[in-house]
DNA sequence: CGTGAGATTGATATATCTCAACAGAAGTGG
DNA sequence: CCACTTCTGTTGAGATATATCAATCTCACG
């Protein structure tokens, strides 16, 4: 917890799988600000630019909590990805897929209010916002980190949880949210800004 | 101008090369706020992921003002792309750039107050940041395309533009705009939020 | 049980968005 | 070539949401 991976500028030894708990990759300003591009959890990979394009890593990587992961590495992957169709296009359509994201981030800032983006995050992290009846979970990364993820002083992301729960669309409970009323979430995290 | 060369979802035809003019690459909202991702200028290529493994496009183009364009036909460059290695290491590296310009976009939002934007904009418009002279140059765009590009109202954009003009780093004549003083305006181009 | 980091709550400032009015440029048509 | 309309840009005044600062509070851990 609280490890680097890497760091903006280093010099690239393959790209990363996280297996158990989450990555925070993210830029740092001269001042000390940070802004989040992402948090890759369980069963998600990233840096696969460097692979492909890059040699340097272009951002942060900075561990949320306990994590565990598996480096793929570079000259590795490139000697297969040199004869193997499939692994050329597996990269591709991750980076594509991270791109893709990057904007619906980019969206997400622009369109939704925080109290929206809080809304979202919360059925996303319960399973995925078109499940049916998304289950409770538990938040794996310290709460200043999901505020900056969402663009928020942490200090708003506190306040809109009370909120939500003031409506009764959650439980907190320390770490722990339980999703009492999904639809009336739902209905939150589509309002516009 | 104000003609939109594709809209999000439509079908891929392939990708384009901006000949002479601007296309404002964007996303709209249901409530009908954009969020630009980029302005597309002479030279420049985009959409090249749609070619390598999305088929729909995931934005709106629009071109700002009177624009010439190539267009790489899909399935030619696919067919292409198969065969020749250099093709595709082309349009990869091409994505990878497009990754990054966004996050220098939204780091650039993050970090920068929106004087420092537009000061940091002038300098890339009058010929790269880096450039001993920055020449003067004329808006090609509305300036409320600008001002969406920097992510600010048209009115706050008019506001810094005339507060650059009294610190004496620049002048406005209407479309043109002289820079006066570039070490100046790099100096509040570096300025953090 | 003490300690300290992280989280919550409260009070406040302020920068930018918004709305509204105006001005100027550019285009249109007689 | 000049009135007329329309669109774009500029200026002003004001509201408001969120960042910021400061003061507790809570929990996990030693």
């Amino acid at each position: 917890k609280g490890e680097y991976l890497f760091r903006e500028g280093d010099c690239s030894s393959g790209f990363y799988i996280v297996n158990r708990g989450a990555i925070r990759l993210h830029k740092l300003s001269s001042g000390g600000s940070q802004q989040v591009l992402k948090t890759f959890k369980e069963r998600e990979s990233f840096a696969e630019s460097t692979v492909v394009s890059l040699s340097c890593y272009p951002a942060n990587a900075c561990a949320d909590c306990t994590t565990v992961l598996a480096r793929v590495d570079k000259l590795g992957i490139q000697r297969l990805a040199h004869s193997r169709d499939a692994i050329r296009q597996c990269l591709s359509g991750a980076i594509v897929r991270h791109l893709t994201e990057l904007v619906s981030h980019l969206e997400g800032r622009a369109f939704l209010n925080p109290e929206s983006r809080v809304a979202k995050w919360i059925l996303e992290e319960g399973g995925g916002v078109f499940v049916e009846n998304p289950r409770s979970f538990e938040i794996i990364s310290p709460k200043q980190s999901v505020a900056d993820e969402l663009d928020m002083a942490s200090e708003t992301f506190s306040r809109k949880l009370r909120s939500l729960r003031e409506k009764g669309l959650i439980n907190v409970s320390n770490k722990r949210i339980d999703i009492v009323n999904p639809v009336g979430l739902r209905e939150i995290a589509s309002e516009e800004r």
